[in-house]
This record gives C-alpha cells, sequence and structure tokens, in this order.
RNA sequence: UGGGGCAUAGCCAAGCGGUAAGGCACGGGACUUUGACUCCCGCAUUCGCAGGUUCGAUCCCUGCUGCCCCAG
C-alpha cells in the first residue's frame, strides 16, 4: 500500500509521515509550494520548509519530492479571495485551500505516483459509516481543523488519512522528539495557507487599490476616515485608530456600508449591534453529500463560525439552498464570506458561507 | 485688552507642596493553518512658556502666550 504525504515542514505533518511508515506503509513525502514570493521573507520561509521535509525524510527513511501549485492556488483560491473582499465581504481562503489544492489538486498528484492513500497533518478523522465516508472531530479537541475541511468530497475523503487526528498536540510533538526529527520543537506555522505570516492590511493593499470613505457612529457623525472598507471586518477593533472619543471604551466594527463607503463604529465590546441571533448560509456542502434533514424540516446541531470557536447550539433548515439558522445564544460578529460549520457529536456534517 | 475659567503624552482625563493614576489609540508579544476577538507587556525624567517662593512645586506667586465663557 503505497501512501503519497502532503508535508509542510511542520510537527504535525512530519509525524503523520513518520507513523505511516511504522505501520508498514510506503510512504512518500511530497512537500507543496503554492505561493511564489517575490520580496518579503516568504522565500526564505518556503526554502527552510523545504528543507525541514528533506531533512525530516531522511531521518525517516523516505524518498520525498515537491510540487508547485501556483497556478492552480491562484486561479482557483486567490482569485475568489480577492473577488469577495471587493465586495466587502470576509473570505476564508483556507477552506477553499483544502478543496482546491490540498484534497483536489494535490491527491491528483498523488494518484500520479501510484499511491493508494493520501495522508496530511490535519487534525480531524475519517470514518466509514452507513455508505459514507464521515469527517469527525479530531481528539485534541483544542487543535481540531474539521472548520478548515468542512469542503472536502467524499472522493477525496475516501482516500484521505490523517494519521495525527487521534493525537494530542504535545502527543505528537513528544514522538517527533523521540524519534529525533528535527522539526520537534519548530513552532506552529499561523496565517493563510502557503501565504503565512504577515500585515494583513499592508498584503491586501498590494492587490486592492485603497478607497478611502469615512469612519462613523452609529449615529452618522464622521469621526475618523479609513483607507477602504475591505481592510476591514466584522468586530474587528485594532487599526481603527479612533480613541480618547466617546466614553473612553473600544470601539468596534459593527458594519461596512458599501453604498456610502462608510465604516461604521459603536463602542463597546457588548454592543448590541455586534449581537445577532439568527443568520443565513449559502453555498451548502454536506459532507455525506446531501443534507442531514428532509428540505423544511429542522435540524438540531452544534455550530462554530469561525475556527476554535466552543460548539454552539443551532437550529437550523435548509430551503432553496440556503441554510436558515436560529441561535440559542446570540452570536458575535457573524461576519458575511466567513464560514458556518455543522455538527453532531463529533461528526462534522458540513457547512456554507454566511451571508 | 472689563470680568471669569482653563492650559498634563496622539485623544479623553486624575492629580491640588513631596517627587506624574486610569482609559482609548499606538507599538511589541502570547494565542491561532482565514479574517477577527481575547490576553500580557510597553508607552510623559515630565505637567503651555519664562521667572519667583520653598529643603522640595504639575500643584503657591508674577509675567507672557493660547483657548473658552460672560459682559461689551
Amino acid at each position: 500500500m503505497r501512501v503519497v504525504v502532503g508535508m509542510s515542514g511542520g510537527v504535525d505533518s512530519s509525524v503523520a509521515a513518520l507513523l505511516l511508515k511504522r505501520q508498514g506503509y510506503e510512504v512518500i513525502g511530497v512537500y507543496m509550494n503554492n505561493w511564489e514570493e517575490v520580496d518579503d521573507q516568504g522565500v526564505c520561509t518556503a526554502e527552510r520548509d523545504w528543507a525541514d521535509v528533506r531533512d525530516v525524510c531522511d531521518v525517516i527513511g523516505i524518498p520525498y519530492y515537491s510540487v508547485n501549485f501556483a497556478g492552480e492556488y491562484k486561479d482557483r483560491v486567490f482569485q475568489h479571495f480577492l473577488d469577495e473582499y471587493k465586495k466587502g465581504r470576509t473570505p476564508n481562503p483556507d477552506v477553499l485551500c483544502n478543496r482546491e489544492i490540498k484534497f483536489n489538486a494535490f491527491h491528483e498528484f498523488g494518484l500520479k505516483l501510484g499511491a493508494d492513500k493520501v495522508a496530511t497533518g490535519h487534525f480531524a478523522n475519517v470514518s466509514w459509516s452507513k455508505g459514507n465516508y464521515q469527517l469527525l472531530r479530531s481528539a485534541d479537541e483544542n487543535k481540531d481543523q474539521t472548520y478548515f475541511l468542512y469542503m472536502v468530497g467524499q472522493q477525496a475523503l475516501a482516500r484521505a488519512m490523517f494519521p495525527v487526528g487521534n493525537l494530542t498536540k504535545s502527543q505528537i510533538r513528544q514522538i517527533a522528539a523521540e524519534a529525533g526529527l528535527p522539526v520537534s520543537k519548530k513552532k506552529d506555522s499561523t496565517g493563510v495557507c502557503f501565504i503565512g505570516e504577515r500585515d494583513f492590511t499592508a498584503f491586501l493593499k498590494q492587490y486592492l487599490p485603497a478607497q478611502p470613505g469615512d469612519i462613523v457612529r452609529t449615529d452618522g457623525k464622521v469621526i475618523g476616515s479609513h483607507d477602504g472598507l475591505m481592510y476591514y471586518t466584522l468586530g474587528q477593533r485594532r487599526g481603527l485608530g479612533i480613541g480618547g472619543s466617546g466614553d473612553g471604551r473600544r470601539w468596534f466594527v459593527v458594519k461596512k456600508d458599501m453604498e456610502k463607503n462608510q465604516l461604521v463604529l459603536d463602542q463597546g465590546e457588548d454592543s448590541p449591534l455586534l449581537y445577532t441571533r439568527e443568520g443565513l448560509a449559502d453555498d451548502l456542502h454536506w459532507i455525506a453529500g446531501k443534507a442531514p434533514a428532509e428540505e423544511g424540516a429542522e435540524i438540531l446541531c452544534k455550530a462554530r463560525f469561525r475556527h476554535r470557536q466552543p460548539l454552539q447550539d443551532v437550529r437550523a433548515v435548509v430551503k432553496d439552498g440556503v441554510l436558515r439558522m436560529g441561535y440559542l445564544q446570540p452570536q458575535r460578529a457573524v461576519t458575511p464570506g466567513q464560514s458556518v460549520v455543522l455538527y453532531q457529536g463529533e461528526v462534522c456534517l458540513g457547512g456554507g458561507t454566511i451571508m
């Protein structure tokens, strides 16, 4: 049985490869570099990651390759990312990246290498039940990454493997250390997948030209100016430059008025304008291939509106391709363009894009 | 140019003779495979300017400058 492992140069995917090798699989490590950096230190980071992958593979004793999907990433992920921002929405590129790149383009590459299975270091699990593959939350509740995987399809899950899905982060680091992997203490990576950590607003400004406008209070009074609504998101506090006015509390973005090109702020982290009790989502995707209930029938489940958020009680109904949700507890800054992912027990049902 | 008041960091604002609170903003860090949120740390050798009194002043006195209010 041949398994191709997507390796990032981090601990998780390194241990994933190690475990598969120990389990007797014929393992091949593949490093993906999908972002061609021109300047910055991004190049250095990518080169170091690739070097780490080679070192790790040498220690484990498996062959390795690198592959570049920069073109695919740009066409299928980044373009959509920019289009969404232009509309004033806040996209989640990593959800698309998983569907289009890691669990599609990369899987196809794995097949070309003769792989029976394609593994990654994601914190998630797959199981087969009632004629379908299920996506399950990881053992390490704190690191679960199913929020980013809800768009993955049955075909991909059928050949996917998540070797570290049943481990905790500390167990993974311990295994890596005991095996002498050079990345055992490497810091977890953050930021947009393949693009990495950086000054996000400055990054966006490279692609989306500024469109200055007013910053206003909820009563319409102008209290400042902004460079462009696309550089801000709902619930945001930092980077507004508004301080000292009003009652002295912090200011948060509560609305982006695209028509007036105004950024609307309200004061206080508990501003009622930041909370909603219901919402809609479209662009739905169900892991099982179909909704968990008939059209119009109520779905009682848990949900999260952002990565790592504790599961929230939600009752939803699917109608005409739109998910109508009611929240038992008011939710803060549910943001258009972001994902809502539904769960029942350990099972990730799927989700959609917040409208 | 009659009277009164105020001038403290980017903003708001304590202090009222004993050697500059706090909040917001901002910067750094932690957390985090999106964007955010959150948390931690930092942030006026100096109190409009110039003198004076005092062992010692942001706090008292004088002058100057600026702003505000009332009356003209």
